[in-house]
DNA sequence: TCTGGGGTCCTCAAACTC
DNA sequence: TCTGGAGTTTGAGGACCC
């Protein structure tokens, strides 16, 4: 355990919806949630203007839309989020070569690993700065907490919310957690925490005071061990900059509930192929192939099979999700459905196959005195299947057509200008937009043909609403502007192209009501 | 009007291997 | 050759996190 506070805690303040209001000025102050806009989305983030009236994120769009119905709904755009990110990672990056991303908007950092605080004021000097950099090259604001554990700072960033930095002293840890909520501890859900009330543990106080034995009668060896030794404040947990990707997946929750077998299947090779898109973009392959299926009351079933090795092969993938897609009971119909791969690997069995037949051949060639040109050896792997598996071909069929609904956030993370054909267009509220005539703006909402778009930029004043034919000519997506305008080299670094930030004409001095 | 998506880790039971 | 036990692998599900 150290001994001075220099593990840091960065957590931003409620990231995606920050970052929307810093985008869009008409937003500013007012409640914004982001989150999936179909009738089975939930909130991702909501901001403290919409928090206040009870949003919180994991909530059905559908409730957030009953408690604040005036407030601006958006989708989320990841890719702008993502550079947003980027840059603050960087920030943090100076500060040591300990950083440990969470997420797009939390990391720790070992500060004593860069050396740049050996003590509680350093520690706290360094925090302060991090918070007023964060503000200058982002205009978001960020909470950080300073602790001598990882549990303990991000406890600490949690008290600090919003924009502000606490820092829990050492020798003081276990005073200040004995009163907080069992919740307060990583890994403590609700499962957890009524498993906890039912014996009588409410508080961290009262985990230190039930014993080490009572807790792992409780919940097992390895959790009740952690958590017994995270109440008297023990976390050895190192930071860790680099950690290995274990599985890749990808699922999607329908708008309605897919009762046809047929069109099940054909989902599940759609998502097949997309999986094993993000296995290859990643560099890996994988050996255990995994099928998820939530059914229309909400059970979640999963079905695994794991291959002789790994593989990226698209066709190997679909074949074994549709196999274990045979041994579930799909009828009264599905609500999600999911494809996945574990056991990732850097290398395919094609590989080896490949690798074992040019060694094979060189070596023959060798003996007979010949000349072969190096990588001439194509594996043709197709001997994935595990033993028993049928060989009747590849899975059938294009991938299917339909659109997942529920989370909205799929196909919509467009976050670039890829230029699509009118017919097919669509307006995602809150994506950015520019106008032949109008300049840069966002979609404030569309339908029926129409699609309006609020016409600012960061930097403007909150702008004017126009309103367009979808099929529009003129109006284009457009890349996200800048938070920040740039004001010289390595400042407000953005996906937005050379015109971004330039002043629109037509946003008016008038500052429109909000959406 | 219910409950996203992408992950990680743990537990338990059954099957398999030595 | 058979059997029992221990350890490992696989498969399924649950909990948690952001």
């Amino acid at each position: 355990m150290r001994t001075a506070p220099t593990i840091l805690h960065l957590d931003m303040d409620a990231f995606y919806a920050s970052a929307e209001q810093a985008a869009k000025p008409s937003l500013r102050g007012k409640a914004v949630v982001v989150g999936g806009l179909g009738p089975r989305g939930v909130v991702a983030t909501a901001s403290y203007e919409a928090r206040r009236f009870g949003v919180h994120s994991a909530m059905p769009m559908g409730q957030a839309r009953r408690l604040v119905p005036n407030a601006a709904y958006l989708v989320p755009r990841f890719s702008f989020y993502r550079d947003i990110s980027e840059q603050v990672m960087r920030l943090l990056r100076e500060l040591s070569p300990l950083v440990e991303p969470l997420s797009l908007d939390e990391a720790f950092v070992d500060l004593e690993a860069g050396g740049v605080a050996s003590d509680e004021a350093s520690a706290r000097v360094v925090g302060e700065r991090l918070r007023a950099d964060i503000l200058r090259v982002t205009r978001l604001t960020g909470s950080v907490g300073l602790a001598a554990s990882k549990m303990l700072a991000k406890i600490a960033s949690e008290e600090a919310k919003p924009d502000g930095l606490a820092l829990i002293a050492p020798g003081t840890e276990r005073e200040l957690l004995a009163p907080m909520t069992v919740r307060t501890l990583p890994g403590v859900g609700p499962a957890t925490g009524d498993h906890l009330r039912r014996a009588g543990i409410t508080t961290v106080g009262e985990i230190a005071e039930a014993g080490e034995d009572e807790l792992v009668r409780l919940l097992g060896k390895a959790h009740g061990g952690a958590l017994y030794a995270m109440a008297l404040a023990h976390d050895e947990r190192p930071v860790v900059a680099e950690r290995d990707t274990k599985s890749v997946s990808v699922e999607d929750t329908y708008d309605v509930d897919i009762h046809d077998r047929v069109r099940v299947r054909m989902e599940v090779a759609r998502l097949a192929d997309r999986c094993v898109q993000r296995l290859r973009a990643a560099g890996h392959s994988g050996r255990t192939i995994v099928l998820k299926v939530r059914r229309f009351d909400f059970s979640t079933l999963t079905r695994s099979e794991t291959l002789r090795g790994p593989t990226d092969d698209p066709g190997v993938v679909r074949e074994a999700a549709a196999r274990l897609l045979e041994s579930v009971d799909t009828t009264g119909g599905v609500r999600l459905l999911g494809v996945g791969v574990s056991g990732l690997a850097d290398y395919t069995q094609e590989d080896l196959f490949a690798q074992a037949q040019a060694k094979a051949e060189a070596e023959a060639a060798e003996a007979a005195g010949m000349d072969v040109p190096h990588g001439a050896a194509q594996g043709d792997g197709g001997a994935l299947l595990p033993e028993g598996a049928g060989d009747e071909g590849t899975a059938g069929g294009e991938p299917g057509r339909a659109e997942p609904g529920g989370a909205g956030t799929g196909g919509a993370d467009s976050g670039g200008a890829e230029p699509v054909p009118p017919a097919e267009r669509r307006w995602p509220s809150g994506h950015d937009v520019r106008h032949a005539v109008h300049g840069a703006g966002w979609v404030q909402g569309s339908g029926l043909g129409r699609v309006t778009v609020r016409f600012e930029t960061p930097q403007s004043v909150p702008g004017r609403v126009r309103t367009f034919r979808t099929d529009d000519p003129e109006l284009e997506p457009s890349d996200p502007l800048p938070l920040v305008e740039p004001s010289g080299p390595g400042e407000g670094v953005s996906a937005a192209g050379p015109e971004a930030g330039l002043p629109v004409s037509g946003s008016g001095r008038t500052a429109a009501p909000a959406p």
